[in-house]
DNA sequence: ATTTTAGTTCCATTATTTGAAACTAGGTTT
DNA sequence: AAACCTAGTTTCAAATAATGGAACTAAAAT
């Protein structure tokens, strides 16, 4: 368990019902469920009162709820690259043609905020959102790789080390040597070791001093792109980065004097912590 | 305040961090905050931990973090009619050849959560989980009209009427006449009452049993489009609404035959209760 | 050096959460 | 039709967590 009081009780049982991928009912979250009957069944009401959960009456069952959706998108304009690396990645994505990842690392887990695809152009919400291993993907690597030592050794406990593919690094010790590698050369590989047939190269986006704020990939299978054709996109790449990590930094000062402006405040966006009027 | 306990309160503090729309510092949210200092503390504390708040040490700002996009891609592609609408939109809006939104009521706001652009086609996350208000914007209106009575009261308190434009609509009185009106039609008009110079037209999407599942529009602007061209694409649109409806009516089913295959889990997502290991 | 401002911690009081058990409503078997 | 499940909901005294005034610390301004 997570801890931290009610508050991260209920974000259990709010992870557990997300990690269900589909509608689910109480009962089936009870046998999953180290709360008791009364407890979870309350946490339910509570979440769904809040709009976190959606309950459909007919088929008796939870979703996640739809207030997410929302304040997601909050997250993702403010707390994410992406809005600024929008610009550097369709024009990197138009340069070379082939699909770009742009990652942040979030509880040791990659976290893609966005995509541009090669063949599909839009991909939307479902791209944005995903999560994958930060051991076996060159983003997850990369970024590893520029991180702290303390951080490191603290996500290296958090990897399951599932073998994907036989090219998988399946201990924390081959990780680190091969982390120990892409710091000297400055970029990752995956070298199908999350999907067969999938390679990547990937950067890391890093601020001036050097700490990590995400990362960034080319994408290729290897019945199109071989690591030679990958190796000679890393100038793009990295210029790419360079771009983003800059314009996260320039974005940051002209924030810091917005601050005194006082509160933008609720009435904007409908969220007083009064709130029932809502629209303005 | 929402009231619900401990995690009501939690979630009216995060909610108040998302208003702000930009990194804010504790004395800024305190000023604005109905807590006590240790109180809110506390609460950012937990919010943290939990890392729906992310906090910048350097700047001493708190955010909205990125966790919630995690959450959120869940939301979308479980609870939202996005996933199961994305063909039909594609297909709506290269046959027209104009904008096209696709729209969820959430605590009587309008929650866009997908869209097609005619001119730029690709905005990703900005657009999915914007909100908008519900009185004066096509979709909005056309998912109130078609809203049992009781639920349609209730949102018109939480309205707030305020005129965007000289065109909107601003009381309930006015509305409730209007949206007799989109009900006898069968679609609604927004005749420039959010924004000056856009007009709209919009269906809801209706599942078999009438209930309101969401709404769907086209948009253009006065300089290029008028009413007519409008209607004559409803024939378009209500089709286009009717195929999503059977779609998202025909995915039930499916579904509850899956319930009894006991649970996905959390294995899967990497989200146990007892969640350290994670990645496959 | 002194004062102010901003953020953090303490801890006795207060309020909420907890969960075993009792209860209710549908559905199923005897 | 009665008895019996099964799944979901409510109750209430005990256990636990949240509360917030006040004391404290660090850093910045005077």
């Amino acid at each position: 368990m997570s801890g931290d009081g009610t508050v991260g009780k209920a974000m259990d049982v709010l992870d557990q019902v997300a990690s269900f991928g589909r509608p689910v009912r109480f009962g089936t979250l009870l046998e999953a469920s180290p709360f008791p009957k009364a407890t979870l069944y309350r946490f339910l009401q509570t979440l769904t009162n809040q709009r976190l959960l959606a309950y459909d009456a007919d088929a008796q069952t939870y979703s996640v709820g739809v207030r997410l959706v929302r304040l997601a998108h909050a997250a993702w304009s403010q707390t994410s690259l992406a809005p600024i690396a929008r610009p550097h990645l369709d024009a990197l994505s138009h340069k070379i043609g082939l699909t770009v990842h742009l990652a942040q690392l979030d509880h040791g887990q990659v976290l893609y905020v966005d995509k541009r695809n090669a063949a599909h152009p839009v991909e939307m919400f479902s791209d944005a959102g995903k999560i994958g291993p930060a051991y076996c993907t060159g983003v997850g690597k990369a970024m590893l790789a520029h991180m702290p030592q303390a951080e490191q050794k603290r996500i290296f406990d958090q990897q399951s080390y599932h073998a994907f593919t036989p090219q998988t690094l399946t201990d924390a010790d081959q990780l680190a040597a091969e982390l120990r590698n892409i710091v000297a050369r400055g970029h990752a590989y995956d070298r199908e070791e999350h999907e067969p047939g999938i390679i990547c190269i990937a950067v890391p986006v890093l601020s001036s001093r050097g700490r990590v704020l995400g990362g960034l990939s080319i994408t290729g299978a290897t019945r199109d792109t071989d690591y030679n054709k990958l190796d000679a996109l890393v100038p793009d790449l990295r210029a790419a980065a360079a771009a983003i990590a800059a314009d996260a930094e320039a974005w940051r000062f002209p924030m810091h004097l917005a601050e005194s402006s006082g509160h933008v405040s609720a009435e904007q966006s409908g969220q007083t912590p009064e709130n029932h009027k809502i629209g303005a």
